[in-house]
RNA sequence: GCACUCGUAGCUCAGCUGGAUAGAGCACCCGCCUUCUAAGCGGGCGGUCUCAGGUUCGAAUCCUGACGGGUGUACCA
């Protein structure tokens, strides 16, 4: 539920009740419990164009707030704030509404926004490697995100499959004549191997030079090669997609070289419309606040990667019809965005209303502050990484001994994956973030090991419980309460996330419940012998929606959870 | 040089459209298991929010400048 709307639109109300001539600004939740629940801070703003003092103002809308269910107690605090408590009964009836609800009360849109998500674009020359990480993950929660909000989400991966690198690789693979799978199991050390061989051998070169020329006018045979490979490479990274659980698949790879066609008409019709000029040679369009032009055609007749971006920008707004296209790439390319986004509108390739957006994120470095790089300083491939945290994981549930040696691989990969992904989507995407295995894999703290531990622990008293759960919950405990608004919440936090595309305010919601559910769970016994029944009934299913809660939260953020940990 | 971005506790990070005494975790110190998972909970220590101005009733948040770090800067992607 829309819990934040519906307050505000209480505070409007009283605004047209009072005769107050203004917009009223959103309620924000209390800085502290002291101050209730919610706060209305508006009073003080329009002190001065009302003539009237702060606390007047906030008097004259408590006095119009009127009878209301859902607000218990309001009160003037320091200079005008005005603060509100929820009514607890209130508060209980709708949490009694979310645990019949699969939905948890969360609304889906009634005008679902077709909206295009392009990420993690591996590049098909190359292994996959952290820096692919964070767009992968990132992406993947907002797709999760947009879709359980009631969009109409396309998934778009951008492909690297084009460029003059794979003259070489083709020539290579087709030298050395192995297996194609197996020779390419290691793409990182294939690459390298062709490049020793482009540099001292001259045949092997001016073979490769010529691939590349007849892949680019479409020589069947170099077609048919290139196809192999790149469906092999592709099939590498559909390994670690399938190791991660991100719902790319291979409909979903749209790839840099399917826009080839279309490169010309683009480049020939934005310099029709005179926004694209010549410089220098090349086909250039300049954007106000950039001094480098976006280069639309080379001055050799070649295309370039913007060219493919605004053929592709414009597929995504015409052909799928989006409108919001959200591009999960590191904020190194922000300059580049920004001349797209422009020229993309003023050619007119994608309606003004259409939301275009460059969901940008920091690197990934190392404990002390470097890039992230393996020992020798090279780039640490995915499907390492990716091992690594699974076998730590198994480690320390080895050692904890609670989980049956069948069970253990499961568990570890769960735990290990899931360590991975909360660590990308739990700091704010924007800033360089430090990748510390000690800090991700821990149980203190903001990690996903902690809620999966808060949601293991529920299970567990819901197991001795053993019977169904009866009874409707009650909210008596100061504790009681805060954690029944606080699941009232989930809704307002996914909508702000997705609004924003910031996957973290989820992250830190869950975190904020988990460490809440376990100080009500510390101080309020639910099946000690003493517990009255009704209490003891309510505090089961306040503790069960709480897992149901952290569960469909670590759902969208593609994390799974465990009964047992 | 120019552009973008960041600068919050010893470390890693939150802090939403400006609001009350700036919050977590780690580390360090102290307490809490005969009973629901102690991978937990409670308490303590720790801050000139880089600095200087400005706007405002009110600034970590907005604006300007300085300093410091990162990134990008014409035919690679």
């Amino acid at each position: 539920m829309k819990l934040k709307s519906i307050l505000n639109q209480i505070i409007k109300d009283t605004f047209v009740k009072a005769g107050i001539e203004a917009k009223p600004i959103s309620v924000s939740e209390a800085s502290k419990p002291e101050f209730g629940d919610y706060q209305f801070n508006g009073a003080m703003a329009l002190s001065k164009k009302l003539g009237k003092t702060p606390r007047e103002i906030a008097s004259q809308i408590i006095a119009n707030i009127g009878d209301t269910e859902l607000i218990s107690k309001t009160e003037i605090a320091g200079p005008g704030f005005i603060n509100i408590w929820l009514d607890s009964k209130w508060v209980a009836s709708r949490l009694d509404e979310m645990r019949l609800d699969d939905r948890l009360l969360i609304e889906k849109n009634t005008t679902p926004m077709t909206t295009v998500v392009d990420y993690s674009s591996p590049n098909m020359a190359k292994q996959m490697h952290v820096g692919h990480l964070r767009s992968t993950i990132i992406g993947d929660t907002l797709v999760r995100l947009f879709d359980f909000l009631g969009d109409e989400v396309i998934l778009q991966n951008h492909i690297g499959d084009w460029g003059t690198q794979f003259g070489m690789l083709i020539a290579y693979m087709e030298s050395s004549g192995e297996d194609t799978y197996s020779s390419l199991g290691d793409l990182e050390q294939f690459y390298k191997d062709a490049k020793i061989k482009f540099d001292s051998d001259s045949d092997f070169a001016n073979t490769a030079r010529e691939y590349v020329v007849r892949l680019q006018s479409g020589d069947d045979y170099c077609l048919k090669l290139w196809q192999q490979f790149i469906g092999v490479s592709l099939t590498h990274c559909e390994d670690i997609y399938a190791e991660l659980g991100v719902l790319l698949g291979r409909n979903d790879v749209r790839a840099e070289s399917s826009y080839n066609e279309c490169l010309p008409a683009i480049a020939k019709e934005l310099k029709a419309k005179g926004i694209a000029t010549e410089s220098d040679g090349a086909l250039c369009v300049f954007v106000d606040g950039s001094d480098t032009p976006l280069i639309v055609q080379k001055g050799d007749g070649g295309f370039l990667y913007a060219t493919t971006d605004l053929a592709a920008i414009k597929y995504r707004a015409r052909e799928l019809e989006a409108q919001r296209i959200s591009y999960v790439v590191d904020a190194r390319q922000s300059g580049h965005f920004k001349q797209l986004f422009d020229v993309a509108k003023r050619a007119g390739f994608v309606n003004k209303s259409v939301i275009l957006e460059h969901v940008s994120f920091g690197m990934m470095l190392d404990k002390s502050g470097r890039p992230f790089k393996t020992r020798d300083g090279g780039t640490v491939k995915l499907a390492n990484l990716l091992d690594e945290a699974v076998a730590r994981a198994k480690q320390m549930i080895e050692e904890r001994g609670t989980q049956k040696p069948e069970d253990i691989d499961e568990v570890a990969h769960t735990i290990g994956i899931g360590a991975v992904k909360y660590a990308e989507l739990s700091v704010n995407r924007q800033s360089n973030y430090i990748f510390d295995w000690n800090k991700i894999l821990s149980f203190d703290g903001n990690t996903s090991l902690y809620l999966q531990y808060a949601y293991a622990r529920i299970q567990s008293i819901l197991r001795s419980h053993g019977t169904k759960l009866e009874g409707k919950i009650l909210l008596i405990d100061e504790l009681e309460v805060r954690l029944g608004v606080m699941l009232l919440k989930i809704e307002d936090v996914l909508r702000s996330a997705s609004r924003e595309s910031m996957p973290h305010y989820v992250t830190s919601y869950l975190y904020e419940l988990s460490t809440l559910f376990m100080k009500f769970y510390e101080h309020n016994p639910i099946l000690k012998n003493n517990v009255d029944p009704k209490i003891r009934d309510s505090r089961l299913l306040l503790a069960d929606l709480t897992a149901k809660t952290i569960r469909q939260g670590l759902d969208i953020l593609g994390i799974k959870v465990l009964d047992k940990l």
